[in-house]
DNA sequence: TCCGGAATATTAGCCAGGCTAAGTTTGTTC
DNA sequence: GAACAAACTTAGCCTGGCTAATATTCCGGA
């Protein structure tokens, strides 16, 4: 019954914002930062041009051009070009940025892991089964 | 099965990002932002003190100040003072505030109702199982 | 009574992370 | 080879966080 669409989503908007809070304390005081661990996470699987990591990612060019720049800075990525085309970058993890890109996701699993133990069996059944669907929801 | 809260960490972890791509769409180019429009909600129901209204949306005193600062600006908020302690100041919806709230409020369910059309009656059904629970999640 | 500490709020100054507009360099096409 | 297109960067602006440093006001005790 009350899982039309537009009753669904007076709750999703309800709850959105409440995930909000979730990711500000699972992210909270952390040295690389949500936005900064998804670019180095679309980088694990090898090199990347600029444009293809801005997409990947739902931002302008201008904008990944600058977070490409601190996580340069910082050492944790390194910019390269592509043999058969001088306009484009390519952008890919350093050892260091691994390194980061690893112990960052293990701080965050961690967090997220105990705030999960809090919840009954049930509870995380349901979370369980909805993933999939919110993951859709947030890529459509 | 596969929902031991380590497992299930790294899956919350990866819809968390994906659910942020989904917000910003939900956002993107309205006049109100989302933060201001969450505002506006806890104002809905009456007067409230500033750090109320911070402590609510899990922010510092000055981010709260600034932020009703501009929703002050733009005339959608009043400030006042409580009678008993000279120090509180309170926020309270103008008749504009009021209105832009209904109009935010539904601009975005409208959003999320198409986006939520989109999936069958079951994934529909799991999302409403869950989102309870990721309430409790972003509010614990 | 009045003085010091606590509570409430604001201001100032910093940073991340979005955006658009404008500029540079390289590729492509006619 | 000139003009257009594509890929990227730079510059400048905005929101929205934060901490540290002020007011102000309240309250409790000497």
């Amino acid at each position: 019954m009350q899982d039309d669409p537009s009753h669904l989503a007076e709750q999703v908007s309800a709850v959105l914002r409440d995930l909000v809070l979730l990711l500000r304390r699972t992210v909270a005081g952390q040295p690389v930062t949500s936005q900064q661990l998804g670019v180095l996470a679309s980088l694990e699987r090898g090199p990347r041009r600029m444009t293809a990591l801005a997409e990947e990612h739902g931002v302008q060019l201008p904008t990944m051009t600058v977070q490409i720049n601190r996580l340069e800075d910082a050492g944790l990525v390194a910019r390269g070009t592509a043999p058969d085309d001088a306009r484009v970058r390519t952008v890919e993890l350093t050892t260091e940025g691994r390194e980061r890109l690893h112990a960052g996701r293990q701080a965050r699993i961690a967090r997220l892991t105990r705030e999960l133990e809090a919840l009954t069996d049930d509870e995380r059944s349901a979370l369980a089964a909805a993933l999939p669907v919110l993951g859709r929801l947030g890529r459509s």
